[in-house]
RNA sequence: UCCCCAGUAGCUCAGUCGGCAGAGCAGAUGGCUGUUAACCAUCGGGUCCGCGGUUCAAGUCCGUGCUGGGGAGCCA
């Protein structure tokens, strides 16, 4: 096949050239007296290359035919353009029909839904907004990458089939191989003993408890990968199967942790305002007017850095109508995360020191007695991004925490072994991947970053 | 799972007080034009989400189910 050019290295070119070949989806084509415009997206980037179709061509009465979305292949010269709107144009010495769409093609010329385009998942990455959005999701998913290989951090995979219950964090989905229309129950239960794994299995709602171990030994690690929870959420921030960074950090205490998660954000929001400007604009200008605004007030000042009964005081003080009342000892609602980040501060807000009953049993209790050096970070539109802690380290609190959540301790027999030998403070959080494509697109949907989302009733794709 | 809203042409949507089913875009045909959400004219296009009810008459009112969306909880 004849080696192509892509769209986005054209368009960025400083000289003309003589022969070029490119190979795309026709966006839109528009018939002129003796010629056609023909307009070609190949993913490479947000723009379209527009191509003159003469029609001294051989094929020109099938070029006229050619509908939007069909798959071409152009040879031609690199002009600059006589028309404006574009630098660069292709005047085509052959217009190769690789495939005519026909005209039940799904996606038209004019702006379509989102909640249409979900119906044609498959289809919506050819869209302007949606390419736009997964052309992100790669660079960000590569700054992430840089972001920890450039600080030493080490990428650990962790497993997706888990026998842990990592507790708190929601319903698991089961794995198994037993029968499910021919089911013998022992004890009213299935024979999990009889079960591939001889252990009764599900897919992983974090990789965290996996993770520490390799903070306790390679140091400064993290994982980057999918995560599961079978809850049955009906919002517009929740999925069935997310991307969660969990990075985990050897000798550092919750201050260390809340320096690395406000540093990532900060980065990775810059690193995509420099990396991905054509696409950002997009959004900035078509899927909310106020993005650039709301990236700002993350990238340019540090993060306020609130404990939680200072936080409970601010939204008694507030003077607001909530729906829920403000109680000392109760977790934050919605509405009150959204108050302290997108009204009273304007830019992200870290929660910390929360009471230990609303959290988890692996926090670090503190000298109080009465709160855990947990950590979240709120961010404006979203809430919370990121929900992380300094671990209990100290054998002795970790098991009596365990018993008290009423957790059976031989479950986690490694998990207390790491306190056993070698233990020392260690911190971690984990960041919402999707959530922060969607703190960085403006878009409101979480379904709408994620290339083929599973929702409840929902995994047509 | 709970609360609220919506479902009408391929898409986006209008449809008044219950009285003949509509527009724009898309498609087809013709015209015009270095066009760029191209433009102009003509034509084709309907299970008004399903089921049941009220009524002389239901897209419209009532009940119910399904699907989608927004909010809440769970959290990333």
């Amino acid at each position: 096949m004849t080696q192509r050019q892509k769209i986005d290295q054209i368009l960025n070119s400083t000289e003309s050239r003589d022969v070029t070949v490119v190979k795309g989806w026709v966006r839109t084509r528009r018939d002129s007296k003796t010629f056609s415009f023909i307009e070609i997206n190949d993913g490479s980037c947000l723009k379209n290359i527009q191509v003159i179709a003469d029609n001294t061509l051989d094929n020109y009465e099938d070029v006229k035919k050619i509908t939007t979305g069909s798959a071409v292949s152009i040879t031609g010269q690199q002009v600059a353009s006589k028309g404006k709107g574009q630098r660069w144009e292709l005047v085509a010495t052959a217009v190769d029909i690789v495939h005519l769409t026909p005209d039940d093609f799904p996606l038209q010329k004019k702006r379509h839904g989102d909640e249409y385009l979900r119906s044609v998942a498959h289809l919506r990455p050819r869209t302007n907004k949606y390419g736009a959005i997964f052309r992100i999701r790669s660079e960000l998913s590569y700054a992430i990458h840089r972001f920890f290989k450039e600080k030493g951090f080490r990428y650990i995979h962790t497993p997706i089939i888990t026998a842990l219950d990592c507790e708190g964090a929601g319903e698991q989905f089961c794995v198994t191989t037993l029968p499910l229309d021919n089911l013998t129950l022992k004890d009213g239960k299935p024979d999990y003993l009889h079960d591939f794994f001889s252990k009764e299995s599900s897919l992983t709602v974090s990789g965290q408890l996996n993770v520490e171990m390799f903070a306790l030994s390679l140091g400064d690690v993290y994982t980057f990968g999918p995560t599961f929870r079978a809850e049955n959420s009906n919002t517009s921030r929740h999925v069935a199967e997310f991307w969660m960074v969990e990075p985990e950090m050897a000798f550092c205490d919750l201050e260390g942790n809340m320096d690395l998660g406000e540093e990532m954000l900060q980065h990775l929001c810059n690193y995509i305002l420099n990396n991905c400007k054509d696409d950002i604009e997009l959004f900035a200008r078509f899927v909310d007017k106020s993005l650039l605004t709301t990236l700002e007030s993350v990238v340019t000042s540090p993060f306020v850095r609130l404990p939680y009964s200072e936080a409970i005081d601010i939204l008694k003080k507030s003077n607001r109508n909530f729906e829920f009342e403000i109680v000392a000892g109760r977790d934050l609602q919605s509405e009150h995360e959204r108050y302290l980040t997108e009204e009273h501060f304007k830019k992200p807000v870290i929660v910390y020191d929360y009471p230990k009953e609303i959290k988890a049993f692996y926090m670090r209790l503190n000298d109080d007695g009465k709160t855990v050096a947990a950590m979240d970070v709120l961010v404006p539109k979203i809430g919370e991004i990121i929900g992380g802690s300094q671990r209990e380290e100290r054998l002795p609190v970790l098991e009596q925490r365990i018993s008290t959540t009423g957790l059976s301790r031989k479950n986690y027999w490694w998990y207390l072994d790491s306190r056993r030998f070698g233990s020392v403070p260690h911190s971690g959080f984990g960041l919402g991947f999707d959530r922060l494509l969607m703190l960085l697109t403006g878009v409101s949907n979480i379904r709408d970053v994620i290339p083929f989302p599973r929702t409840p009733n929902s995994i047509e794709f």
